[in-house]
Parts: structure tokens; sequence; C-alpha cells
DNA sequence: CACTATCCTTGATGCAGATCAAACGCGCGA
DNA sequence: TCGCGCGTTTGATCTGCATCAAGGATAGTG
């Protein structure tokens, strides 16, 4: 891991990159001036906790650039992912003190927070926010309930196909490309998170992996570098539609 | 199953038992009145089909009374149960015209139904109803999410345990009874059902419940028909942490 | 009353994925 | 340059749950 200080720009909601997906997403200037009021810029290393679960939480906030994880974990030490934190999807919940989930960087991170209390007053007196904050949670709640099918009902090798899927499509619609053809793009998860993700173990995942692999279903380069051939293949192993089951 | 008329009462929404658990909770009298304007019930019968997954909804509502279920379907036909929705739950996606899954309804069941446009149109003038409906969503968000962990993580027993603790627990709320000592309570399930819950076949389920039974974990009559006799030991065989996990 | 349909239980067997174990490759610091 | 640590791969073996198969209990029906 380069240790390098990453460069980290602090900048003005108006030429904010996430600006158009994030909580604010609806908030005019007025809005904006008044969030900006109470808020401030953090930044996480790779690796690094950003929240405990249980941990009193004073803020909210989003992701603006890097990736986190949100996991859950037992007693005994299994735990499973439960979230995967993009740039501009939100963080903690309003009207709750407690973080119910830990929250980790899995790459250099930089967060855009909001003091809790400013937040929730402001919300309640804001409809553009909470509308946006619903939308954003119903988006959730959907990827939730797509991933207990994942978790219930495949496959190790169409679970990794369905992860390799997602994470394919978000990164063409994040770099504006279609979904279609050949697709390159970087593994942002370890072998062991891409396990929590998907209810198995890291073995399973590297074999999996490995006979996708083999079987030419995607190409790899130092293990993090996947090429997907084709996509349509892809989402077959995946056993999914081919259209992707995405509703408007 | 009995095949009598079930008694139904459309109501006001001034004496509605639902009414602070709902969407509508936040509703002043004046708004109340407002969503009346457009809302009809609908009754179904135990096993019948309310919503088609794709199909295209002209409506959203809430339970009043009896229970439905929420699943995904793979072309082959295997089927993950994503939600289970109770008394007060609300169905349907304002802001988005087909349905993502199948409801189903598993008991005699009432709703409360909103034309879909009128609602929506209501929704962005009235903070209250978006604001409940946040909330709501976000709830369930944790229920999908600490589901995740139950499907993903847990063994077929825990995973049973599970199950029961959360019927149990819903079960005494709903009746103002507290969550210790002994817990009587009938499961509104079969063990299909209970099966594409958990991730498992019915003949685990079955297997399963009858090992708690053999251990003294549970007790049943009629199939149906559960005593926990002591629920920290249910919580114990689930998994869980001793209070529940329950976050404010 | 037998007849049928559901729902449930229990048994025998097989296999997908977990577990245990070893080794590889690469970047980094000494 | 060497060696260490981490992420990863691969192999051997074990096991929890699925699968296949049969039969029991209960309620509704002709």
């Amino acid at each position: 891991m380069v240790k390098e200080k990453t460069a980290f720009v602090p900048h003005d909601c108006v030429d904010c990159q996430i600006r158009h997906r994030a909580v604010c997403a609806k908030c005019d200037v007025t809005e904006l001036e008044q969030l900006e009021t109470f808020k401030y810029y953090r930044t996480y290393e790779a690796g690094q906790t950003i929240i405990w679960s249980g941990d009193r939480m004073d803020f909210v906030g989003s992701v603006v650039s890097g990736i986190a994880t949100l996991t859950q974990t037992m007693e005994d030490g299994r735990t499973q992912m439960v979230g995967l934190l993009l740039p501009s999807d939100f963080v903690g919940r309003p009207g709750r003190d407690g973080a119910a989930y830990d929250v980790v960087a899995t790459t250099d991170l930089v967060m855009c927070c909001f003091r809790k209390r400013p937040f929730e007053k402001m919300m309640a007196q804001t409809p553009h926010i909470a509308q946006r904050l619903l939308e954003m949670t119903l988006d959730e709640l959907d990827a939730a309930r797509e991933w207990m099918l994942v978790l219930g009902r495949k496959t190790a090798r169409e679970k990794i196909a369905s992860l390799l899927s997602i994470i394919a499509r978000r990164d063409a619609t994040l770099n504006l490309r279609g979904v279609d053809g050949e697709m390159v793009f970087d593994l942002p998860l370890t072998r062991e998170a891409m396990a929590d993700y998907l209810g198995l173990t890291l073995e399973t995942v590297s074999r999996q992996i490995s006979a996708l692999k083999r079987d030419g279903v995607i190409q790899l380069e130092a293990k993090r570098h996947v090429t997907v051939p084709d996509f349509a293949r892809l989402m077959e192993e995946a056993g999914d539609d081919s259209d992707g089951g995405m509703l408007v």
C-alpha cells in the first residue's frame, strides 16, 4: 500500500462530484449553503475502521471517494458484509444514536460529514433532503433484497458471478460506459472481503474465480484486474435473466 | 381452511388499529381526510397472490390485518422470501411503476390501498408522509441486513432459532407482552415458507424443529403451536447476544 | 365412511462447500 | 540482497445440508 498522503481537496458543494447523486442532490443553493454551516470533510486510510458497531455517532455523511464496507459480526467472529458503500452512498441513520454496523474503509476514502443534530433538524424542515434520503434508502433496500436471494439460494459459482456482474455494472455506470460486450475493471475487495459479502470462505471464492477463469467467463491479471469478454455470459452464470433484472 | 367470509369492516382512519404505526402515523386530521379521498380497502384470501412481480402497480398501501410474504423467484424456480409483511407494513414503492417482488397473502388479509398517482402527489407536498415512510424503510433495511447475516453465516439450527425468536418477539410486541420467560405463539408460516425465508429445504426445517423440540428449547402441539419455555435459551441457540441486538 | 389433498416427518444417500494444510508470489523494510 | 508478511492459490479430507424417497396426520369432500 502506497502510504503517501492522498491529495485531498475539500471543496464547495457546487462543484462536488457526487452532488447529483448524494443526499443533497435535490437541494437548491440556499439549502446547500445551510448544509455547509455544519459540514466537514474527513479522510481515512485503506483498512481503517470508520465506525465501530455500537459506537455513538455524532455525524452522518456521504462517501465522496473510495469504498467502504458495512459488516455485522457474531460473537464467535463470523462476519457478514451487509452493504458496500460507494461514492455518494450515505452513512448513518438520522434519528438513531448508536451505529448498527462496523464501517471499514477498504480503500483510501474521503467522507463528507454533517454534524448529526443540525442535520436532523434541517431534515425535519427540508423536504428535499428527506425525499432524497428516502429514494436512496429504497434503493438500498432493493439491493439488500437482491442480495438475500444471492445469499439464500445461489451456488458458490453463481454468487461469484453475481458479485462480478454487480461490480462491473457499477463501474460502467460510474464511468459512463455501456453494459455490453467487453468490460474491464479492478476488484476493489480482497478474496476475504468477497467471501464475507457472499457468505462463503475465502478458499471457495478463490476456487470459483479460478474456475470462471478456466471456463473463459473472465480473464484476470495480477489477481485483481478483471476482463469480462461477454457480459451476457457472466449474467447467465449468475443465474439472472439476461436484462439484469433492473427496474426503473 | 375455513371458507366463510371473514367479517370485514372498512373503517375511518381515526379508529384504525394500525394508525399509529402505518405510513399515515404522523398525519393530522386534515391530512387523513385528504388521504381518504383516494383510499379504498381490499381483502384477500389465504394463499392468494396480491401482486405478481413485474406487474404494473396502480396502488400502494398498508397491511391492516393478516400476513403476507414478499418473495423473489429465479427462472428455474428457486425462491427466496425477502420480507414478511405484518399489519401496518407498507406495500409498493412510490416512484416506481412495476412491482419488484411477488406479494402473497399467507393468511386472510385486509389491505388499505391508496391510488398511486394521488398518493405520490400528496407525498411530494406532505413531509409527514415521506418522513414516516423513511423511518419505516430504514427499519426494513435494518431487518433485511439482519437477515443477510442469518442467510449468509448461520447454521440451519441457528436459522430456525432466529426465525422463531423473531416471530416470538413480534408476537409479544403486537400483544403488548414482555420478552422474557415463557412465550407462546402460533407459527404463521408453513414449513415450506420457513424454508424459503431461511434459504433451506423444507425437510431441513422440519428436522431442525424436531431437534429443537427434542432438546427442550421449544415445545410444540399440532405442528404450529409453539411454547418457548426460556426465551434467553432460544436466543443463545440463534447465536445472538442475549439482549437481542435491538437498537433504539 | 373412504378418498384425496396438504402438510409434515423421518430415513438413506450424495455432494457442494467448509475445514485443515501447505506453498506461491509479490512488495517492502532491514 | 534477504527475509518477512500478506493476499492468494491449490490440494486433501470432512460434514452439513440437499436430494431422493416413503409414509403419517389431519381436514375437507363426495
